[in-house]
DNA sequence: TGTCAATAGATTTTCGAATATTTTGAATCA
DNA sequence: TGATTCAAAATATTCGAAAATCTATTGACA
């Protein structure tokens, strides 16, 4: 009946989604009595989704006193911005220096894609579309997957997401419109030019731009 | 983090050292009924530790079929020592800009103790001494320490351990007898001096040595 | 009034059994 | 022989309840 897919891989998926997407709140106690109502399952595929959620630092365990999401600052923000930053910027490098048509390819069909959904919902604050999001970070994987370092890779990701949460758990600013698709194309074009400095350095700006406008709000910056 | 109180933390750090150890051999099926006899534990802790080691990258889940233990390769060796060299050559930039003496005094604390270990066991294997690798351990640790990144640390670490298996698996070559003392000991001067291009070079040199050595035998390498 | 101890209640952690899935191997058919 | 089906054995996954631990509250005592 219940393919493929077991209980637990399918909770620690709904709940690292609802803890990225601010649902559930930094701090939040997360019982499992409450978690296993949530999303109808028992205690054991409870407890193992919030173990390999902890690993990823998006819950934080205290023993026998449970879990929590977990608490984020500006220190952190900072931190996280600034090796991603640094991370992100090794892996373009190799990617510029290793990527494939292959890669070339796939960069120019991410940016398609983004720039789609920009265009149907400009209307809206389409940066918290679920579609947009799905082809932004999308983008970014495509940008740094001709790295050829699944390790670093990895890292990537998980930094990304950890980044993903501040940018949902700030009230969209929106101070002054940002041209998301123009920064993306700029960035893409410098790496397809395999022009390694420019679009290491327009990636840093672009993180830094995101991590400037959620600096503003010191929400939950204690 | 207590992980000696609950089972479920014991068994996590009592079967992470038999992997990192090599104690368990990579691809080595983890059953569960196995692992609850080994560490006399129920299935629910042996389960939840296996997903905090699946996160680090230790060990492998199929849904459905199991764990087992992490599979290791020669590219992954390559990409590890690669990326493990970045990171550190980040870390070690920013440790050396920002440390104080505090930074400065762990990092002397830290050297003695490597160094005092290496002369009592100078007759052994001895960097495969318990004590000699936890204070090898601890002077990369402090090496870094300094840098105000804790999310850097964090990857470090884990990268740290990963590598660390991959010497535990390798049959002690011995090839040329090197002056582990010697090279710490130039590593930490340099970081001292501030002399920031010294240390990241001569850090990387120290782990290319230690990978080059395990290049000679390829034993699980595919 | 303030401190401490004891207890009851709430929550986490763990276990053993029940359920679901995969693997094995024998029997059947082409 | 080789492929295929089907049951049973092995294994992984999940559940519900028991055990262990923490928290809040009460009452005794200085």
């Amino acid at each position: 009946m219940n393919l493929q897919i077991t209980r637990n891989g399918t909770v620690f998926m709904q709940l690292r989604e609802d803890i990225v997407m601010g649902r559930l709140r930094p701090g939040e106690r997360l019982r499992t009595e409450t978690l296993r109502q949530r999303y109808a399952v028992g205690g054991s595929p409870v407890r193992e989704a919030l173990m390999r959620l902890e690993s990823e630092g998006l819950v934080e365990l205290e023993e026998n006193k449970g879990f929590r999401v977990a608490a984020v600052s500006q220190e952190q923000l900072d931190d996280l911005s600034a090796t991603r930053t640094e991370i992100e910027g090794i892996a373009l490098r190799k990617s510029i220096a290793l990527g494939g048509v292959e890669w070339e390819a796939n960069l120019v069909s991410a940016m398609h894609f983004l720039a789609s959904a920009s265009r149907e919902s400009d209307h809206a604050p389409y940066d918290r579309n679920a579609d947009w999001l799905a082809y932004h970070r999308e983008f970014h994987r495509a940008l740094v997957a001709g790295c050829n370092s699944p390790i670093l890779l990895d890292i990537r990701e998980r930094l990304f997401d950890l980044g993903e949460r501040y940018v949902a758990l700030s009230i969209s600013t929106k101070g002054e419109a940002r041209d998301h698709v123009a920064e993306h194309r700029a960035i893409m074009a410098a790496a397809l030019e395999r022009d390694a400095d420019t679009a290491v350095r327009l990636n840093r700006e672009h993180i830094e731009r995101t991590t400037e406008k959620l600096k503003l709000l010191g929400d939950f910056a204690h």
